[in-house]
DNA sequence: GCTATTTCGTCATGGCCGTTTACAAATTAG
DNA sequence: CTAATTTGTAAACGGCCATGACGAAATAGC
């Protein structure tokens, strides 16, 4: 197994395969897959002239491909055009899926999603996780997860990889859970309570919320700032279509950028951070709320009734946000800053203050702010995707696997 | 001409060499040259056995780059081992150059770097250019940039590209100066005012200062912040020893982070922008001094003999540089903070608050800040380096205009 | 309807490139 | 002085993509 650049926690930075013709091999591979899982029904003809390889090449590519169950041949495509018709190529809805799943506060999820990206079976279990001890989570988890391996094998799907999202910071060797503040968790080993033998990779929620809207979202521009929200506020930097992680892995940590530097004391040893403006527990607390179950949904619910503390309350945060993002937008020249997660959804509110704040304070035209499509769904979608985007990058290693 | 990934501004983001024979042989040509760059003198076989081929193979690969003046052979090694001695190999030091060029707000310097990095010529010439237009000053860069290639081509040395570092923001196509507050220019072409038959890229400073780090500093990591002053504040993020340039090319302006949001305003639209606080001009007012000829190190020697206006000036700009830090730490992860430039003559002065401010807002270890060795000759030597990294990251490329 | 044209997929051939295997050369160990 | 070890090179081999030719299947023109 080689490590693809944008999974979890890449081992090494350099080029992952020896440069030698096996090597070649491989890498063509991985071409074809992308191109034929990017650009819809695709013939050899037409994959050939999009990676510049010949027809005859392409050709024996293919053939090894779909002898593995990678790809699929359709037959042949309706002629539109003059000359013999293509024999249409598909990736295959039969072979490996990948495992997501997603540890929240409230609720676990888990989902299969074949090559093609179609979620092809899901699992949840609602309640809340705060403050349980790691093991009974995991186990309840691992139930999910078998049922849902169960189900996709019952499609003629076997699973390639199992990617969990976890809400908080993960080290880099993409199993320990370092620290997970609104779980309680620290420096627990994912690797040793999930039992299942398959690969298995743990990530932060924000991370895979990102890769989600990378890989998902429609328009996604190869450079970006993904920022989100569950209790914390993560932020996930996606440069030339990879993920930044930080020497240690907890890149993005934009909860605790100074906002007022002689604001109120956080508890990461600062003063005035983001989350003490923007946090779900300030917002709550600056509109006179209880925190509760369904925090975001109330917050929603109030503000859409005209709740003027409410709303105060989120436009504050939204300016807070504003300043932090204009430090970041300042630091990585992104082409658009992406609101995700529990913030997609108060957006309305948010995004007035945010944006202004962000045009006053930049030079020249303000970088565009757009709101996540996939909202609560992205890391969970993210992580299952990562597994998937896994085999497109090497196909050959799991094609031994078949 | 394919280009390497760390130069100036990328055409495209993938692979830069196709998947066909052709490129392995060019990749593997590359990380010959490489290896046999960063470790020394060393033989076929200690090659073949760091980059992975067999002895057979990278003879032939030797052979090539011996023809092409790229490699030089040293003759029999020391026989300290058992076994045949081997004949060692080093990097040519009549090949290619890079000549490095820097049009700084006071001087302008050229230099010629040789494959092995070594300085092989240089010019400089004092006198401020500020407020100069563009057509003048390039023009006696260009006289500069002759002497300096004449006598580099004296030595046996031909020129392989000129790279120009600029203190202002430059276009992703590496060649037009956008904007250049302390030489008051915006929207110069170079690529029409330097006339030289060579390869011409054109940087910012910081960026060139940050490669230069990256590539001769000792222990410098490869994934850092980089902090360099002239007049603004400049940042350079390296990413697994990649220069992170932004969507524009105008990532790593520190200078107009938020520091205190509700501050005095600052020319770029914001209020409380690093800059207000820890900019040259901002601290050269704090300390009660009038703007004039060498800046730094008039303010370096006021410090030095205990003048408690500029002491204080300086530590309240390092206050507000830790603040802007924080942020950029939490949102990135570097492995350390490394202060360039005009920043590494007052270090003594502004590190001590800096790394208070920095340590108290962080949790856990707070990230290190170096002061760079190169100190003002980053920005020249990284500008020269950077033609050579290019050579070393295709031989190819040259090989064939030899 | 028939032929020429275009495009697709495949096959045989050839060239490029790293590997394997073998061997001579040069050194140390005993 | 011989055995062992390591280096560099040469020849044969195998993998992989390119080239060129060919049959198959559609359209375009008459």
């Amino acid at each position: 197994m080689t490590a693809p650049l944008h999974q979890a926690h890449p081992a090494g930075s350099g080029r992952a395969l020896p440069d030698t013709q096996q090597g070649m091999r491989r890498r063509n591979l991985a071409r074809v897959m992308h191109t034929v899982s990017a650009e819809g029904p695709l013939s050899r003809a037409a994959v050939a002239s999009r990676i510049g390889l010949t027809r005859a090449a392409v050709s024996t590519l293919v053939d090894e491909l779909v002898r593995s169950g990678l790809l699929q041949e359709l037959g042949p495509e309706r002629p539109g055009r003059v000359g013999r018709p293509g024999s249409a190529l598909a990736v295959s809805g039969h072979g490996p899926a990948g495992i997501g799943a997603e540890v929240g506060v409230d609720h676990l999820a888990v989902c299969a999603v074949d090559l093609r990206g179609e979620v092809r079976a899901r699992a949840v279990r609602h309640g809340a996780n705060r403050g349980r001890s790691p093991a009974p989570v995991i186990e309840e988890l691992t139930g999910l997860v078998r049922r849902v391996v169960a189900e996709a094998q019952g499609q003629g799907l076997w699973p390639a990889g199992l990617a969990v999202a976890v809400p908080g910071l993960v080290a880099r060797d993409a199993r320990t859970v370092v620290r997970a503040p609104n779980l309680d968790w620290h420096d627990t080993d994912l690797g040793g309570l999930l039992p299942v033998g398959i690969p298995l990779t743990v990530d932060n929620e924000a991370n895979f919320g990102a890769l989600a809207e990378l890989w998902l979202g429609e328009d996604t521009p190869r450079d970006f700032l993904h920022v989100s929200a569950e209790i914390g506020i993560g932020a996930a930097v996606v440069v030339d279509g990879r993920l930044l992680r930080g020497t240690r892995g907890f890149a993005g940590e934009l909860g605790h950028v100074p906002v007022r530097p002689d604001g109120p004391e956080c508890p990461c040893g600062g003063r005035g951070c983001l989350e003490q403006y923007a946090g779900e527990e300030a917002v709550l607390r600056a509109a006179g709320l209880e925190p509760g179950e369904d925090r975001v949904g109330l917050l929603a619910g109030r503000a859409e009734d005209g709740d003027e503390d409410v709303r105060g309350a989120l436009r504050d945060a939204g300016e807070a946000l504003g300043i932090a993002l204009t430090g970041a937008v300042n630091l990585l020249d992104p082409e658009s800053v992406v609101l995700g997660g529990a913030l997609s959804g108060l957006s309305p509110w948010l995004l007035p203050s945010l944006q202004a704040e962000l045009a006053r304070r930049t030079a020249g035209p303000a970088c565009p702010v757009t709101v996540s499509r996939l909202g609560p769904e992205g890391p969970l979608l993210g992580a299952a995707h990562s597994v998937v985007r896994g085999v497109l990058d090497d196909p050959a290693s799991v094609a031994e696997r078949v």
